[in-house]
DNA sequence: GGCAAAATCAAACAACTGTTTGAATCGTGC
DNA sequence: GCACGATTCAAACAGTTGTTTGATTTTGCC
């Protein structure tokens, strides 16, 4: 059996807020009328996926949704709080799975040698079931939160590194415990290179061509994708657990 | 021997206006006065590592060189030209010694066994060269380069995408070649995985921790990063060469 | 139907951006 | 010492940004 074979859970349940949301979009499809602030919510999305937070302007969401200029304040208040809605909306979720499933893996026991890919799967299988969720946006989402991840504005970043603190160190405590003796300066620039490796592909179009079809409800995709991408992930990270002494004798390897 | 003996060689010497900048940075470490152009051009760089392209505003630029905002355009014309002015002036060198490097590898022929490791050495190794020419700029370069080839800015991706085409272009080529059977848009997302990688670690403060003094003259130290990265990084490229068939065997790795 | 609350609107706000102007200053060769 | 080109300067330009205002329209309820 697989270690990974427990990680492929069915996802929980999340907000109504969302399910109202999707509802709204899915009566777009069918009908015309989405609320103004719904279509603010919408123009913003599509934006933000191709030109980051600071690359959006008020107007730039306002013209594309056909809102009025001020509509963005009446109903958000600022920017700065529109994107924060947009962002935690989907965030949260995706962290607080993240964590979850990082607590039950470690009451169970990890398994002795894949630890790290054990890990690494716990990182983003999350994504990739709530992406395939329609209440959570669709294909869409893992170039949101790839794109999230790879915003360069202080705003986002800090947001990021702010609200999802406690989720972060957690994964960072379990990679050191999974890499005893990476130094922990290099644990830090490894996580950080995977990382925005992974929000790089995440965000690019390519990777719906390596996950296929995404509206297949068989988790088996997942386990496909992650197959790809785990032993590329884990080859990368116990590379670095070198020491400089190992290094040298690499010299001529 | 080792495959990448032959890849450390004594860069090539490069144009008078490098060394003349040089020149009068030096004379500032000596006396005070530098011209107003160098003062706009250090402070320029200064805040392109801390802000990026868009990030930076010519105001932020001539406040911290202490200098009138109209100086910008009377010694460079425009934003935009005093930045291409900065960034081809590292980026030409990178460029010309990696395909130079490329050419002459091609010709005496790859290694059977490491001709992954020996493009991947080809593409950075003039980085570190480079970064130890104190005529280049110093220990900034790398993060200099890093932050250039991750800005997100329309007009930094643009420049760096159409002036240095043809040498991505060769590389791209020199992979394919070395990893047969992996399909085109795998070997452009595995290749786009990588740089993004390497672009934000040499960005980081981290990688001048693992270089360690880059003062010194010796290579040696080139092939120690080069055998800490090179492993790293050709495992992530060579885990990519796998037909879907041997990933749905891999789902019980 | 009327009325109060919610929503939309055009317009302007102050702060910022890169760029240009024209006068004042500087430096150098005569 | 003077004149002329190079440089610096304060000021203003036209454009953008996020936000606010006050009037106008729409909506839902009695």
């Amino acid at each position: 059996m697989s270690p990974f074979e427990d990680l492929i859970s069915p996802s929980v349940g999340f907000g109504k807020e969302i399910a109202a949301l999707a509802a709204a979009r899915d009566a777009s499809a069918n009908r015309a009328k989405v609320s103004t602030k719904d279509r603010i919510a919408q123009a913003t999305e599509l934006l933000f996926l191709q030109r980051g937070y600071e690359g959006t302007s008020l107007r730039a969401i306002t013209t594309e949704a056909n809102v009025n200029l001020a509509a963005v304040n009446y109903h958000y208040g600022s920017k700065e709080e529109l994107f924060t809605k947009l962002l935690t909306e989907r965030l949260d979720p995706l962290n607080d799975e993240r964590a979850a499933r990082l607590d039950s893996l470690k009451a169970k026991g990890f398994d002795r040698e894949h630890r790290v890919e054990q890990i690494i799967a716990t990182l983003f299988l999350p994504a990739l079931s709530l992406a395939r969720d329609p209440a959570q946006g669709g294909p869409d989402f893992l170039r949101f939160i790839g794109r999230a991840y790879a915003d360069p504005s202080d705003f986002v970043r800090k947001l990021l590194a702010e609200r999802y603190a406690a989720t972060n160190l957690k994964f960072k405590q379990a990679f050191g415990e999974a890499l005893p003796g990476l130094a922990e300066h290099d644990l830090a620039m490894r996580l950080n290179f995977i990382l925005d490796a992974v929000s790089s592909t995440l965000a690019s179009e390519d990777v719906r061509r390596v996950l296929g079809g995404l509206q297949s409800e068989r988790a088996d995709d997942d386990l496909n994708l992650l197959a790809y991408l785990a032993p590329f992930l884990g080859a990368a990270l116990r590379a670095a657990v070198r020491s400089p002494s190992q290094i040298a004798a690499l010299q001529n390897l």
